[in-house]
DNA sequence: CCCGGTGTAGCTGCTTTGAT
DNA sequence: ATCAAAGCAGCTACACCGGG
């Protein structure tokens, strides 16, 4: 290494240097060197030497700039140079996105040698693999290196629709998540790319929904049962029952045809198939009566016996999977209607006609509000139920187009007559109430 | 290549808890 | 006593896959 020279010393070689009217570089040590051009400026200049880069930086001036001056900035360039450096080569140390996330990914396969994941499958591992494959861009980054910013200019090259981009961050997420709890990375700065309100994440956000979609009860022939006519037996039978019940679809979908009592006329829900674990007696009226016993000789004729009312295509021993009585509805009615949005709409029609509040919620199964009335109120209104449920089905029936009454047999004349009536004198009750207030 | 079945993630809305 | 936040269970959407 050169000695550093002196302030004298300097003087006398920048002397020299200028008279030759040559361009002369004088090394001041300490990497620290003076170049003096043909011209005559004497410009100071650090050298900057590390593994990824060999550069001079200009300092400044003489004799603007002292030799001590110089020597001092110089010194400062170097130790930042030196802790860039040294910050680089730990950077470089981070395994790549790569390589971190195979083998995060590679946690989710399913060993078939193991019988301790018997029940589980690769749908998990696909998913996450799908995800990762949209984010290949991101494979040759160290870890530490992945931001927001890096992550949307990856996402924008693809092609892949905004949902499949917004899984594909949860799923980058969950792997960052990973590589903290591994200690190989202090913080996920994707942490938040969708929650934040910054322009990033407005770009993957998903549109907030406002609630199950659903219609008023006058709406349901034209919104609701009109666009499902074309449906099979089984899933016609379902939207009714559903509509006509205002069950839960998961309580549904799992009826079984031991849990109907077409004597005492009552459906009884064991309470592991309801929500919060309570037992539901549903008061079966003429009208789902009459739609069930139909159904049952249809099977019957068909010999499709199962033991679930509604059974699924792949067996008989299974009850019919949600997403084919879903799907029809959400393609059919534009979105506009939702099988657990018919709960809504029988409690506004209920709330409507002025049903009490109690017995309106109980027949949606849901808890009294205060839960001190809960504990001790254990009646469960079912009688009053049953008067509700008799008029909300024979709403519910006016509604129906042709394609769905010919599931339910004729009901008797007078029968309707008196549906009629009894609905009439409720309304004019709520109509009165509301004159005189 | 399409259609229907499947598991999972995220969201919704009811229930419970906690704070005032 | 009241109200809001947190927790939880159920619902819908999504992407994938295998069979026709």
């Amino acid at each position: 290494m050169k000695k550093i020279i002196t302030h004298k010393e300097f003087i006398k070689q920048i002397e020299t240097a200028l008279s030759k009217n040559k361009k002369t570089s004088i090394n001041c040590g300490g990497n620290l060197f003076n170049e003096v051009s043909s011209k005559g400026l004497c410009t100071f200049y650090v050298r900057i030497r590390t593994s990824s880069l060999d550069t001079k930086k200009l300092l400044g001036r003489f004799p603007d700039l002292s030799l001590k001056e110089a020597r001092d900035k110089a010194n400062i360039e170097l130790t930042r140079a030196k802790d860039e450096n040294e910050r680089q080569l730990q950077k470089s140390s981070k395994p790549t996105f790569g390589s971190y996330s195979s083998m995060w990914l590679s946690f989710f396969k399913v060993d078939p040698n193991s019988n301790d994941n018997s029940h589980k499958n690769n749908k998990r591992h696909d998913n996450l693999r799908a995800s990762l494959k949209i984010l290949k861009g991101l494979d040759s980054t160290p870890l530490d290196l992945i931001n927001p910013k890096i992550v949307d200019s990856v996402l924008s090259k693809t092609d892949k629709t905004t949902g499949a981009k917004r899984i594909a961050i949860k799923a980058l997420n969950q792997c960052l998540r990973s590589a903290v709890v591994d200690g190989i990375i202090d913080k996920n700065p994707c942490e938040n790319m969708l929650n934040s309100q910054g322009l990033i994440a407005q770009r993957y956000r998903k549109p907030k929904l406002k609630g199950y979609a659903w219609v008023e009860a006058e709406l349901l022939k034209d919104k609701f049962f009109s666009k499902l006519t074309n449906e099979p037996y089984i899933h016609k039978v379902f939207y009714t029952f559903v509509a006509m019940t205002s069950l839960r679809v998961g309580s549904a979908s799992e009826l079984r045809w031991t849990w109907i009592d077409f004597d005492n006329k009552v459906i009884h829900i064991p309470a592991e198939y309801m929500k919060m674990n309570r037992e539901f007696d549903v008061p079966l009226s003429d009208f789902v009566a009459s739609l069930l016993k139909r159904w049952e000789i249809q099977c019957i004729r068909e010999e499709n016996i199962s033991p679930f009312v509604f059974y699924a295509k792949s067996s008989l021993q299974k009850p019919i999977r949600l997403i084919q009585v879903q799907d029809p509805v959400t393609n059919n009615t534009q979105k506009e209607v939702t099988l657990h949005g018919l709960r809504k709409t029988a409690r506004t029609w209920m709330a409507k006609i002025g049903v009490p509040e109690m017995i309106a919620e109980y027949a949606l199964s849901h808890e009294a509000k205060s839960s001190l009335v809960a504990v001790y109120n254990k009646y469960d209104y079912f009688k009053e139920r049953i008067t509700v449920m008799r008029l909300w089905n024979y709403f519910i029936y006016t509604q129906l187009p042709d394609e769905f009454k010919n599931l339910i047999d004729p009901p008797a004349q007078d029968f309707l007559n008196k549906c009629k009536s009894d609905l009439e004198d409720q309304l004019s009750k709520v109509a009165l109430f509301k004159s005189e207030h």
